[in-house]
RNA sequence: UCCUCGGUAGCUCAGUCGGUAGAGCAGGUGGCUGUUAACCACCCUGUCGGCGGUUCGAAUCCGUCCCGGGGAGCCA
């Protein structure tokens, strides 16, 4: 059984035989001897691995060994008698399982350009920052579960295949069956799409269990290719009954908070990686995030403060127009300098399901913006009375007929309810500092690429 | 999709005025050393993104397409 590098590091088991097995990483020779360093991806470290010419295969193979062989070794813990690490592995056997011709492998020891190691998805996790990057992401989730959990949310699995188009949302990709190319009928009777959003279905499991949250693959048709867009990515749309926006915004400010400190925890030499290479001074950041409640502005009082700021922008402020991006980041990057929730935008610019409020104007929106990547949330109390509904539906120009089943959930036992979505790949970004969306995800699709 | 900058050796890049390309790293060989971005010596490496055009001659100028960076839109 082999034993995880990570727990080596952690357990220090000086004088005990184990067996590791991974990946090398670099190998340096010294007079009748050579250091193997050796990764098995459950931590950032390298476990020094010291082959010496005793070993039957020393010339043979260990001596061959380069950047990309996976091995297994058996051998006794040590402390390490110089710098750089504490303890090492003195190996009593080194077995070659897989080669890596080093004329052609493409991975060398030294750091490569993340548009380099896009062009090879299937190779990019067995660096550092990728790697790091894979790891903080799983954590990522698995502290996603746990806080809803903790919490009696109910894990609701929305359709990935739908036929109702969250409107508002963007732009859907098509689903039919091959058979139907030539024009016969669709084979969910009606036009079907992958999933643009899983919100719509979450509120029907909110009006029945409560308090619910999805946590599942989305995507987007759209031809967008920034640094924060994917086709394809994943998104977490908690969703709660008997909840306004104020309940809404605590909930999205709690989860937060309790994710940045999960992963400053737990991924604590991954962070460090981050913000020594990737993102300087991010570690720092987030603990302010974390530490304290979120900055909280009206649209209206954004607007004033934009129009009064003395700032020229380049796209004008006025009341009634979406903030652009530019906005956002003078707000939350100079402003506030902090996590920021904007609520209460003009009903004009914002998808039918948000209440309207009041005023008649405006409606019970929030969006989180986040220093360095913007939008990080959007959510809404959702409109729980039918007649409005109704209303903004129609000016919508949607078929109320359709949507029967989503007007039932108002028709009957209606409730005031309240849900946001959480693009996971951008709390990854504003975790690990990645810049490029395409980096935080094992296998991006954006337009024009998907190769495996 | 729009604006803008780029694409030269396996990688990161230089290449002047249009005259047919070179530096570091990587790789190979040898040496040395409890090494750790190891070190020293020598050697190898090119569809200059694709296609077309201008020219005696194009990495260099023009057109077009593809891909990437930055910004914008759409949004999470």
């Amino acid at each position: 059984m082999h034993v995880k590098i990570r727990n080596l590091f952690e357990d220090q088991p000086v004088g005990e035989t184990v067996r590791v097995a991974g990946w090398v990483r670099t190998r340096r020779d010294a007079g009748g001897f050579s250091f193997v360093e050796v990764n098995d991806g459950s931590c950032l470290g390298n476990l020094q691995i010291l082959a010496d010419k005793g070993l039957a295969n020393y010339d043979a193979e260990v001596r061959r060994l380069t950047t990309g062989c996976s091995v297994e070794v058996e051998g006794v813990i040590r402390t390490s008698p110089a710098k750089g690490q504490a303890i090492e592995l003195q190996a009593g056997a080194v077995t070659v399982v897989g080669w890596a011709d080093p004329e052609t492998y493409p991975l060398q020891k030294k750091r490569h350009s993340f548009e380099f190691l896009r062009e090879m998805t299937h190779l990019r996790p067995r660096t550092n920052a990728l790697g790091a990057v894979a790891r903080v992401r799983s954590r990522l989730a698995y502290a996603v579960h746990a806080f809803f959990q903790e919490r009696g949310f109910i894990q609701v699995h929305t359709p990935i295949i739908t036929t109702s188009d969250c409107e508002g949302a963007g732009e859907m990709f098509q689903v039919r069956a091959m058979q139907q190319a030539g024009g016969a009928e669709e084979f969910f009777g009606r036009r079907a799409g992958l999933t643009v959003s899983g919100q719509l279905q979450a509120e029907v499991y909110a009006l029945a269990m409560g308090d619910v949250y999805t946590f599942g693959p989305t995507f987007r048709a759209e031809n967008s290719n920034t640094s924060r867009h994917l086709a394809e990515f994943w998104m977490i749309e908690p969703e709660m009954a008997f909840c306004d926006l104020a309940g809404n915004m605590r909930v999205a400010g709690e989860m937060l908070r309790y994710l940045l400190n999960d992963v400053l925890v737990h991924c604590a030499e991954d962070m460090e990686l981050f913000d020594r290479f990737i993102a300087q001074g991010l570690i720092g950041r987030l603990h302010g995030v974390a530490g304290q409640e979120f900055a909280h502005i009206t649209y209206s009082e954004a607007v004033e403060r934009l129009l009064s700021c003395g700032k020229a922008f380049e796209f004008p402020v006025q009341w009634g127009i979406d903030l652009q991006s530019e906005h956002e980041r003078y707000l939350t990057e100079e402003v506030f300098r902090r996590p920021l929730i904007v609520t209460d935008y003009p009903a004009a610019i914002k998808p039918f399901y948000m209440r309207v409020n009041d005023d008649g104007k405006t409606v019970a929106a929030m969006d989180i913006l986040v220093p360095g990547v913007g939008e990080i949330i959007g959510g809404s109390q959702r409109e729980e009375r039918l007649a409005v509904l109704e209303k903004r539906m129609l000016e919508a120009g949607i078929d109320l007929e359709e949507y029967r089943w989503y007007l039932d959930l108002r028709r009957y036992g209606s409730v005031p309810h309240a849900g946001f979505g959480l693009g996971f790949e951008r709390l990854v970004q504003f975790v690990t500092g990645m810049a490029n969306i395409r980096e935080v995800i094992p296998f991006p699709r954006t337009p024009g690429f998907a190769p495996c």
